[in-house]
DNA sequence: CCAATAAATGACTGATAGTCAGTAAATAAA
DNA sequence: TTTATTTACTGACTATCAGTCATTTATTGG
């Protein structure tokens, strides 16, 4: 009897569902302005049953999160695919990134969430598995096409992979949330145009990444 | 008659007072596990007297931010005073950042929680023009050392100082924010060392800020 | 001492995350 | 088909907390 196979199907679609309304929901309203009531008439299921799916507001946010980081992933992946060596590689992992940025401004933000969420003093939290693994691919990815750079002579050779791949990766969300946030503050203070700033930013790291010849 | 002068004083310190409650009691639960109530009674005042002092708690919170961008621009300022070329100044100014992240915390947690921030260009209130003046200051330090680096030699001449500076600070913040946050779980993942981790990203970094020769 | 003004209070409101006893639906057993 | 059991769902309820405001207390100037 498959009955308890396709319950479970079904839990994965309702569960799904569930994530597809709470996105729309955040998306529009912010995760800050969203309420749990909003979420519930979106799926059109009562509060209650959210929580038989997932155990907090914030656990919710975090299915989001994890589809940002998959479909990040993936966009890095592709971005890789078909380039001729490792500097092209990187350079190719930072463009796809800046297209994610722009093109996925929820996603964007809500890696952001992630990232700038306030680890509170008491509880030290440990890996939620799933959605740190999928980083941890994601970071792979960078890290190879370093370590091929470094072997095909057009990464420097004087770094550490793993090390500078966090360090690449922890630079340009600082940059993006920086200009996402104060970007027109940025303009009027400083005169600089958050594009620009971006732009210089890139150019400015591949400049420490590139071995000495041109 | 000198006595709403006098006012106007115990108000400051009282003003002044609840900002070093509110302090303790954030830098000890966290921004939101505490509570304003936790803030009163630190303060042996009702909750109510806070609100007539700062219409938030938010606004609250962020008079302490700017005592943190207050902190770290002394410590810039101070740094950059007796380097005798360029580039040295700008490494100043990352050495006092890093110390300012190891010794003051709580501070920094409190710059990154205005980094997360969205900036309403809308509300100009009183503290935010205070405390975007300083950071102006701070940054404008920052600026000036990459000028004197560019025309002293001893930083690359093509870079926009404005820009730069800009994508330094995010930069930094990003990589402290990182190591911060998930410092562990690189450590667990990746094999890699916090410390090391933002040794590296300084290194790094004024590899891409010299000039050619070395 | 009194009236006016200012400062402070804390009970109250509204909003919302999260719970749980009860109901309904689906499935299995009789 | 009928009944029992398990599972899914519900929404009224609780707890918490930011922010308010009518009232009380303290200060000051006349």
């Amino acid at each position: 009897m498959g009955t308890a196979e396709r319950k479970e199907r079904e839990k994965l679609l309702r569960k799904k569902a569930i994530v597809d309304a709470a996105e729309k929901v955040f998306f529009s309203k912010g995760y800050d302005t969203a309420t749990m009531d909003d979420v519930a008439e979106k799926a059109e299921l009562s509060k209650g049953t959210l929580y038989l799916y997932f155990k907090s507001k914030e656990e919710l946010y975090l299915e989001i999160v994890a589809r940002a980081e998959k479909l990040l992933y993936d966009l890095f992946e592709k971005a890789v695919e078909k380039e001729p060596n490792g500097i092209c590689r990187v350079r190719a992992i930072g463009e796809a990134f800046m297209k994610f940025y722009v093109e996925h401004p929820n996603y964007h933000s809500a890696l952001m969430f992630d990232q700038a969420k306030e680890a509170v003093p008491s509880e030290l939290e440990i890996a939620e598995t799933v959605h740190e693994e999928m980083k941890k691919n994601a970071n792979g990815l960078l890290i190879e096409a370093l370590k091929s750079g470094i072997e095909d002579g057009t990464i420097r050779a004087d770094i550490n992979p793993a090390s500078i791949a966090i360090v690449l990766w922890g630079e340009s969300l600082g940059v993006m949330q920086l200009v996402k946030q104060k970007g027109a503050l940025l303009k009027h203070e400083f005169g600089q145009d958050p594009d620009a700033i971006i732009k210089d930013f890139f150019e400015f790291t591949f400049r420490a990444l590139k071995s000495g010849k041109e």
